[in-house]
DNA sequence: GATACACCTTAACGCAACGTGAAGGTCAAT
DNA sequence: ATTGACCTTCACGTTGCGTTAAGGTGTATC
């Protein structure tokens, strides 16, 4: 059977863009062309893209297909190896950023404000690689995939109405969190009204509520210096203060 | 704190290039130019550049990020839940193909040959899409996310010699095989070898042994196409006898 | 035989986010 | 005056094609 660019296209699922491009590169000849120019596939050249294709469907490269399939005494094997590594570590990466996203989200609009040269040093190839990679870890490992991934699918659902009444309340928090901090107790009316907000906020965030697991976010504002950086915005302490009513707030609720 | 270029380039750990790139397609522009013609980077430039660092580090692209940075009352939290989903649906896509190499990889060297216009179906959207996402899910709902995980690792930790070996038992066992199936009885002797030949090959793979996971690829040998294409690539039929042999052959076992 | 329409060809620019020279000017120290 | 380390503005290269553009070919229809 032969076919010309468009034929081998359609029954391959690809462009004939693509059949030409493969040409160019030397990795897809036509078997011949026909007296008036057309280029004609073969057999052969069917057989062949079908394994080329096979390939990129792994991801893998044009130039290691162009490997594997012109000099057939290539490892082919240790090839996709090597290539099982690289992507991997890509998922490796996207766990990470998906991490850092979701933390983010959480955050809401926060801005984070730290200062000057300090400002980089977090975002450095060694806090994404080292430090994050554990936190991304711990913060799974301490409230459990399940919880995370929960937190996640509402987050995704959250009509427009909900993100506006989130933000709403977000903005009540740091009010009267700010407010409740001048005022200096934590066991105070206001700043266990700042504890209740606060409750009321993630509770948009999380399927289920648990004094554990609010404690448990409680303490990560004063650990996670970006959280840390978020409440201590306004004035320095913030974050611990925000802790020291949660606390109390929950040994307060029946 | 004023910067040129380098300065600014250091402190932020990306390369000045970056930084005229970031000039050029209008999202982060020097401060002023002096006397001699250096671009000069203040202080609102720094705070804007950590801004565009980390949406970047979460894998936002710079005409995403140039909305965010340049229209302040854009929506940056709705965006990120838009990038999140994105990068979901890339975490997928790299969990089927790596599943898919995972595959590949079982099959060691098999090229697998179906025949003519089928070959493409295999590999246009719809397979990989729906097909391969149901089997992906399957197969690591069969043997466990560990279990599988488990098989990768220890092909990856496979030295050179390992390698050899167990591609010389896998030739070993598909000339047993060949010979068994020839023979037409899956309880013979040879046909019985065949199975403890395919045993020994998986125990290469596999850091636990079972009969059921055994048994539950022999099965699969038949169940999937790619498989079956493989084992009867020489003689039709083959895979399923492969399949008949190992039931007997866990059952004999003591 | 003219015209339409679907196919074919080569050639070339465009995309993302920079890396990597090239060619030349500036600054501080020797 | 001469290094050497900065700075500047072009401008091409990368990957895997998509997408016109300009023009030739094949077949059917009027």
């Amino acid at each position: 059977m032969e076919y010309t660019v468009q034929k081998l296209a359609q029954l391959a699922g690809v462009s004939a863009r693509t059949l030409r491009y493969y040409d160019e590169i030397d990795i897809l000849k036509p078997a011949r062309i026909n007296s008036s120019g057309y280029q004609i596939y073969g057999q052969a050249e069917v057989d062949r893209l079908q394994q080329i294709l096979f390939y990129r469907e792994l991801g893998v490269d044009l130039e290691s297909i162009k490997n594997i399939v012109t000099a057939p005494s290539f490892d082919g094997a240790k090839a996709l190896r090597e290539h099982r590594k690289k992507l991997l570590e890509k998922k490796e990466q996207l766990d990470l950023l998906i991490a850092n996203v979701d933390k983010t989200i959480a955050l809401t609009e926060g801005r984070m404000n730290m200062s000057d040269k300090e400002k980089f040093e977090g975002f450095k190839k060694k806090m994404v690689e080292e430090n994050e990679k554990k936190y991304g870890k711990e913060i799974r490992e301490k409230y459990g995939e399940d919880a995370v991934n929960q937190s996640n699918a509402k987050v995704l659902n959250m009509s427009e109405e909900d993100f506006e009444k989130v933000t709403s309340i977000d903005k009540q928090l740091h009010e009267t969190l700010a407010e409740a901090f001048a005022a200096g107790d934590p066991a105070s009316d206001i700043a266990q009204k700042a504890a209740d907000l606060h409750k009321q906020w993630l509770c948009y965030y999380w399927k289920e509520y648990s004094k554990e697991a609010h404690a448990g976010l409680a303490q990560m504002y004063v650990d996670d210096e970006r959280f840390t950086a978020y409440y201590d915005k306004a004035k320095p302490g913030t974050a611990e203060f925000l802790r020291d009513a949660i606390y109390i707030y929950i040994g307060m609720q029946k």
